[in-house]
DNA sequence: GACTTATTTCAATGGGCGTTGAATTGCGTG
DNA sequence: CACGCAATTCAACGCCCATTGAAATAAGTC
């Protein structure tokens, strides 16, 4: 049967792979091509299933992280505590082997794509948080820090024993700096 | 005369419009074609002069930003206004048109080419910071910061008005993180 | 003016790309 | 079995790419 489009296997199949190859290559350097390759399928099905790989990739990146929902949490306990709290959630979040390339190939491939810029702004910063006002300046700040911290990984620039074992020590050399960003600029100044 | 290859003035028009263009499309984004157009020349002189486009595009980050002095400066000092000497320094860089796109283009094809990526991790933290043991974490934390800020920046995701009129807003938001990044770890933890 | 050398042009090669449309297979239903 | 429809394959289109090598031009030297 598989009613429309969407039971088949391949389909997921494709997903997958390409949400694995735009992560480690960009979108630029990610080819169609490849995609259907790494699937084990023909290159002619991806646009069949998704229309173009510019709705390919903007399907895959609605499949990825949320990153809002975390920071939102952290604005609202407001304290000391949450630096630490939020930092665990997005080390490990990035850390993770699956979760981690996910973000970074969106990271990525902003650069690339302008249709990205504005699904990776919405993601971060979703209407209900960017109209909290003064908090706007906050979340930007925070996911500016991650952002940058995450491209450096990516890059080798850190020490990798920051990274070792879930990442306490990265946490530990983070907290006072989340601390102070998410203090910065009080509610009411 | 001009002797070997060197004085031309199509040499450097290429490099300047190489310069341009990556840091407005990237590596990849960007063609030997385009650049020829731009500089006013054929494609085919873009080869002949530097030898491939990988090695031009190494020439031109080779005239490129050099982050590294002015975070020795301020590390040097080593007081909370540091923080904001080096704020200064830096908003102003990557706000200049002129520099502030050229270490975008940089930092965009870092995650296009492999051998960008070296040059770029050179930049940042060149032997005699990296040897300084402690100070490397915090040098390291700095630089994700503001790789960070300026990804965002690019990204349009943050505020514009933090930026009007030289940056102070925005020098004044980063400024306590700042602050926290270069006291964090003393020398001797 | 002839020779040399650097600079530039021109045309072409071979390759990868995204996408298309027609053909083929496979399968559940009448 | 035959029909219809989804899943898939195949071959091809047109486009842009980096790079090449030979030809043409310009400039400086004797």
């Amino acid at each position: 049967m598989a009613e429309a489009k969407g039971l088949s296997d391949t389909r997921q199949a494709i997903m997958r792979s390409a949400a694995d190859l735009f992560a480690e290559l960009g979108y630029r350097n990610t080819s169609i091509r490849a995609i259907a390759a790494d699937a084990g399928c023909d290159p002619a099905l991806v646009p069949h299933y998704f229309d173009s790989k510019e709705a390919l990739f903007s399907a895959v990146v609605a499949d990825t992280v949320r990153p809002a929902e975390v920071l939102r949490e952290a604005l609202r306990r407001g304290d000391a505590g949450a630096a630490e709290w939020l930092l665990r959630h997005a080390v490990a979040d990035w850390e993770d082997p699956v979760q981690g390339r996910r973000i970074l190939g969106v990271l990525r491939s902003v650069l690339d794509l302008p249709v990205a810029r504005e699904r990776m702004s919405r993601a971060l910063l979703p209407r209900d948080v960017a109209d909290s006002g003064p908090d706007e300046v906050r979340v930007w700040l925070v996911s500016s820090l991650f952002i940058g911290v995450m491209t450096s990984r990516h890059m080798g620039l850190l020490d990798e024993t920051l990274f070792k074992e879930g990442g306490e020590a990265a946490v530990d050399a983070l907290a006072p700096v989340v601390g102070a960003l998410l203090g910065a600029d009080g509610p009411d100044a």
